[in-house]
RNA sequence: GCGGGUGUGGUGAAAUUGGUAGACACGCUAGACUUAGGAUCUAGUGCUGUGAGGCUUGGGGGUUCGAGUCCCUCCACCCGCACCA
């Protein structure tokens, strides 16, 4: 009887599969419910080229977690789900013309096909899809109810704009600002005035999802607007296209309003240092000052119509972190986007101001960034007014200055800042100094100790303390206030895009209006109208990007036009259905709300959650917030979705570079020329990226025009030996298994570059590890290992690689250890020869210590997320009991439990075999029992300060009144001592006693 | 530049509170059984030395009877952010 992996696991598939054992039931009334326990994988986006061995590692880890909570008696929910909507698709669909539908229906199945293959205990019932309209229409509820609410800054929550709206008739907006600050401010009988327009514009002001209009990342070449984290070096994410500024009227959610709230609740959740650090640094809080300058204008100028003051002033705002550096401001500087800029400029300097701005404007957004160093900039002729001492201050524009951080205009202190004492330097612009000693003029004097000085009233003072005086000064003389500020923009929620949930929003006299509270009476339903959602995604044939910057919905008249309206064109961006999916899990068939309070109350935050890095601004954040926002209204009861949060590390694919020195050419038969390349030693890294080969049926077939470069050689594992060689035989053998052409043909042609022992030629080439990739030709499928060792094997192996957060290349040549683990497993139970051999004898001592020893460490390590050592643990174990010819029952079937979380299979056709009649996921995990982990006695090693001298052994229950009365009375231990008695006695683990004289 | 993290054999890595460093596995070497073996088993395998022994957790210093682990310092690498005032 062997290890037949294929046949077991095909048996325990289709019965966990016939079984419903990953079932996993709500509580049902109020009968008392067992402890749950929520662990939950990222689900992924189904893209085209399917799963690589990289993927399953994540959800092999919260499998084995999810299996093993359930051991221990918990009610495990462990869902899986599709992130369907997307950009991928689409552009797929641009491409081929296939229906985004049908090609995310073709890759879900395919994901689902490998998946199962893995072996994992998802409760497949409860699958969701983004894209599918029962699921959606639940994000476009979520949507309604952000578009509903606005932000309490009182109250610090998110509450109904039909609370705002009864505030707005009592008092006007003065105690209730809106967040953009763009209306003035208006008492209640001011407020009644308005007309249903213009209160509709000035609520807009305040919903957490909002229309409005705003620069935004607008890519050409994907027709689309991307979000800040879309945009990676000032290029696209996805294809590394350029983006532009471009300002549009778009949907945002109002994240901003959360970013304390968001920042104060990270320290309270148990995720990694490095992520949480992620995210406070995306919300980028910082705390300073703001400042009014009065600004000199000293003629009247008319500009687009509009009439600035003549001899008078214009305030202009500026944020600081060092107010207490505001006696070192030299000069002020806006960003060549801000609103002042033309208003202040005088005409002598209209030119030189007019052609930095075009200079400004022609730069891309690269350049701006990898040109970091260099200064430019040009003076506007205006100064403005220190506040405190009345110093003219010249007020210039630069491009270092960002429009989008603060107010988009600073003070410059060039003594304490390196970047305003560069643009100083550079346009010879006096420096005040305020530091005494430590600014020597070389460079600004950054650090934050030491004292201020020539500072008026704050000179002598720390910095910590002018900085709290000089904020106390400016707000008693109104020119300036304690201020904080984030980096953090709204989230742009519009994508001029199919392939994604289209708004609940419908437009009468281009004024947006929610589905639910159309003007227009028969339409009308109050809001909260759940019965008009979905507003399903329609059928399209062409992907075409709609006019003026409009999706490709935009060109479907008979969609748009409706008796309620017109519809909005734009969809939703790929998170909006990711932000809340764990929580439909929880009850994924409810038709009359997104969850039931009751069931979410039960199943609460997810305890574990497991996934990549590359989600930590976006998705991670984004959930983060929905969750606050449905926590705020009252819809669940906690404002935190993922109490634990484990990041995989990636599995990285190996691939191999050689060095070409000699192409031929070569006919397949069918007239078809190709070009082929032979290689040499492969040193120069710098040419790797960008010459990567094309395959041709395992040859390494030449599609660069150029030669002598190292190229990429596609599935070189198959060919190249561990040392990185390509022998002259491989080569030969391939050459002939496929093209059919005598051999010396092609190899007279290669430099070979050193001969084996057995006199073989070979070339060299070199390894290089990097993501898997398709476009990489490493992609190693989990399919083909599970086909070879099983998925027992392949789960285990994944898991032994390393530690879980780890990223680390795949290695096929190791797994042979696991697989020869199990059959080593296997013949504990069943001999080759004399079949099922497992006795019914009692267990010895030592067997019980070791079963007991597994139990304790198994828990621990599971419980710590340290699979890689669990897994060690099981590969002694299985040595020590094989060394012990140990085939006993007491022993193997609690091990059958114990390994079932790892290797699934195996462990329930054990376990069956042992007489259970259930799955082995219903056994109890075994209990452990200290008992026999307790040594009856104990050798010590007796060292004098710190020497060891020698070993004793003592009943372990009185070992340390034993080591008291040797190491007192023993004559070997009194001579070493002197006859002096010991000064101190030290117990150290267990195993070592340290005696100090 | 700022922030986070990591440095242990030929390789992946263990070492939970400071207590025999290198568990477990790969690879390698030798052997057994074999027609053969990419099956299985046994022994060896940090470095150095014939040996007893000596040395060893990126380098240097410190605390301690005792340091991979704690402290200081330097170096190297990885990840994230980056003109954020």
């Amino acid at each position: 009887m062997e290890y037949n992996f294929a046949e077991i696991e095909q048996t325990w598939k289709k019965y966990w599969n016939d079984q419903k054992v990953y079932k996993v039931n709500n509580p049902i009334g109020d009968a008392p419910a067992k402890p749950k326990c929520y662990v939950l994988d990222m689900f992924p986006y189904p893209s085209g080229a399917g799963l690589h061995v990289g993927h399953p590692l994540g959800y092999i880890a919260s499998d084995i977690y999810a299996r093993y909570k359930r051991l221990k008696g918990y009610n495990v929910l462990h869902p899986m789900g599709f992130d369907a909507f997307g950009l991928p698709a689409e552009q797929y669909a641009i491409e081929t013309g296939q229906h985004p539908a049908v090609t995310t229906e073709k890759n879900i199945a395919r994901y689902r096909e490998q998946l199962d293959n893995i072996g994992f205990c998802y409760d497949w019932d409860r699958e969701v899809r983004t894209s599918d309209p029962k699921y959606y229409k639940w994000t476009q509820w979520i949507f309604l109810q952000l578009f509903h609410s606005w932000y309490d800054r009182k109250e610090n929550k998110a509450r109904a704009v039909s609370e705002l709206v009864k505030i707005l008739e009592q008092e006007g907006n003065s105690n209730h600002r809106s967040p953009d600050n763009n209306t003035g401010s208006f008492d209640a009988a001011e407020w009644q005035g308005y007309d249903e327009k213009k209160k509709r514009e000035i609520i807009m002001g305040y919903r957490l999802a909002y229309q409005g209009y705003a620069q935004v990342w607008w890519c050409e070449a994907l027709g689309t607007v991307l979000a800040n984290d879309e945009v990676v070096n000032g290029v696209s994410e996805r294809g590394g296209h350029p983006v532009e500024r471009k300002n549009m009227r778009q949907w945002f959610l109002r994240i901003t309003e959360y970013a304390d709230r968001l920042l104060t609740s990270l320290d309270n959740l148990d995720w990694s240092e490095a992520m949480k650090e992620m995210q406070r640094n995306w919300i980028g809080k910082s705390v300073g000052a703001e400042v009014e300058f009065d600004v000199v204008v000293d003629a009247p100028i008319e500009e687009n119509g509009t009439v600035y003051p003549g001899h008078g002033t214009l305030g202009m705002k500026v944020f600081t972190t060092r107010p207490d550096t505001i006696f070192g401001v030299d000069f002020m500087v806006l960003a060549p986007e801000h609103e002042l800029v033309d208003g202040i400029t005088t005409t002598g300097q209209k030119q030189a101001v007019a052609d930095y701005k075009q200079y400004v404007k022609t730069r891309s957004e690269r350049e701006r960034m990898s040109e970091v160093k260099q200064v430019t900039g040009a003076f506007t002729g205006a100064y403005a007014l220190h506040p405190f001492t009345n110093r003219e201050i010249p007020v210039w524009i630069s491009e270092y200055v960002l429009a989008g951080y603060g107010t988009g205009a600073i003070m410059a202190v060039p003594s304490g800042d390196e970047r305003d004492h560069a643009f100083a330097k550079h346009f010879n612009i006096p420096i005040t100094n305020i530091f005494g000693d430590r600014y020597k003029g070389d460079k600004a004097y950054s650090d934050k100790t030491g004292t201020i000085e020539n500072s008026d009233f704050l000179s002598g003072m720390t910095i910590a303390e002018a900085a709290v005086a000089a904020i106390e000064e400016l707000e008693d003389m109104g020119g300036g206030e304690k201020k904080v500020n984030f980096r953090l923009r709204d989230a742009g929620f519009s994508r001029q895009r199919y392939w994604g949930e289209p708004f609940p929003i419908n437009y009468v006299d281009d004024v947006p209006f929610a589905v639910d509270e159309s003007p227009i009476p028969a339409f009308h339903q109050g809001e909260g109208g759940v019965d008009l959602l979905p507003v399903e995604l329609p059928f399209v044939e062409s992907y075409r990007p709609g006019p003026e910057g409009q999706g490709p919905l935009a060109n479907i008249e008979d969609w748009v036009n409706t008796p309620a309206g017109m519809r909005e064109t734009n969809t939703m961006p790929g998170y909006a259905g990711s932000s809340w999916y764990f929580l439909r899990y929880m009850d994924p068939h409810n038709d009359n709300e997104f969850a039931d309070r009751k069931i979410t109350d039960y199943w609460q935050q997810v305890d574990l959650y497991v996934g990549g890095t590359e989600h930590a601004v976006g998705h991670l954040l984004y959930s983060r917030m929905w969750t606050k926002a449905l926590y705020d209204l009252g819809y669940i009861g906690f404002d935190e979705p993922f109490k634990k949060l484990l990041n995989q590390g990636m599995i990285q694919g190996t691939s191999y570079f050689a060095k070409m020195v000699h192409t031929i050419n070569v006919t397949d038969g069918k007239e078809n020329v190709r070009r082929f390349f032979v290689v040499s030693n492969a040193n120069d890294k710098q040419y790797k990226n960008g010459h990567r080969f094309e395959h041709n049926q395992r040859l390494y077939e030449v599609v660069d025009k150029e030669e002598h470069d190292p190229f990429r050689l596609r599935n070189a594992h198959l060919h190249v030996d561990s040392k990185g060689r390509i022998t002259k035989s491989n080569l030969n053998k391939i050459f002939e298994l496929y093209y059919n052409e005598p051999d010396d043909r092609r190899i007279e042609h290669v430099r070979w570059d050193g001969a084996l022992e057995n006199g073989e030629e070979y070339i060299q080439a070199n390894l290089e590890v990097e993501k898997m990739s398709k476009s990489k030709y490493n992609v190693v499928n989990p399919d083909d290992i599970v086909h070879e060792y099983g998925a027992d094997t392949f789960r285990m192996y994944e898991m032994f690689l390393g530690p879980i957060d780890v990223s680390k290349p795949w290695d096929t040549k190791g797994i042979e250890g696991v697989h020869r683990f199990l059959k080593k497993l296997w013949r504990l139970y069943a001999d080759e020869q004399k079949g099922w051999i497992v006795t019914d004898e009692p267990a010895t001592e030592a067997e019980l210590k070791g079963l007991h020893k597994t139990i304790k460490k198994i828990g621990e390590d599971i419980e710590r997320f340290s699979f890689n050592t669990a897994v060690s643990q099981f590969m002694i174990f299985v040595n020590d009991l094989t060394g012990l010819n140990c085939h006993k029952r007491a022993v193997l079937e609690p091990l059958a439990i114990l390994i079932a979380p790892f290797a699934p299979h195996i462990a329930e056709e054990l376990w069956h075999k042992l007489g259970n009649e259930t799955t082995v996921l219903d056994a109890p995990f075994p209990a452990f029992d200290q008992q026999h982990l307790t040594d009856k006695s104990i050798k010590y090693a007796v060292a004098v300060n710190g020497k060891t001298r020698v070993e004793m052994e003592f009943a372990a229950d009185a070992a340390q009144s034993a080591i008291e009365q040797e190491v007192l009375g023993n004559d070997t231990i009194q001579k070493w001592l002197d006859g002096k008695p010991p000064k101190k006695i030290i117990y150290v683990s267990g195993k070592m006693v340290n005696v100090v004289v």
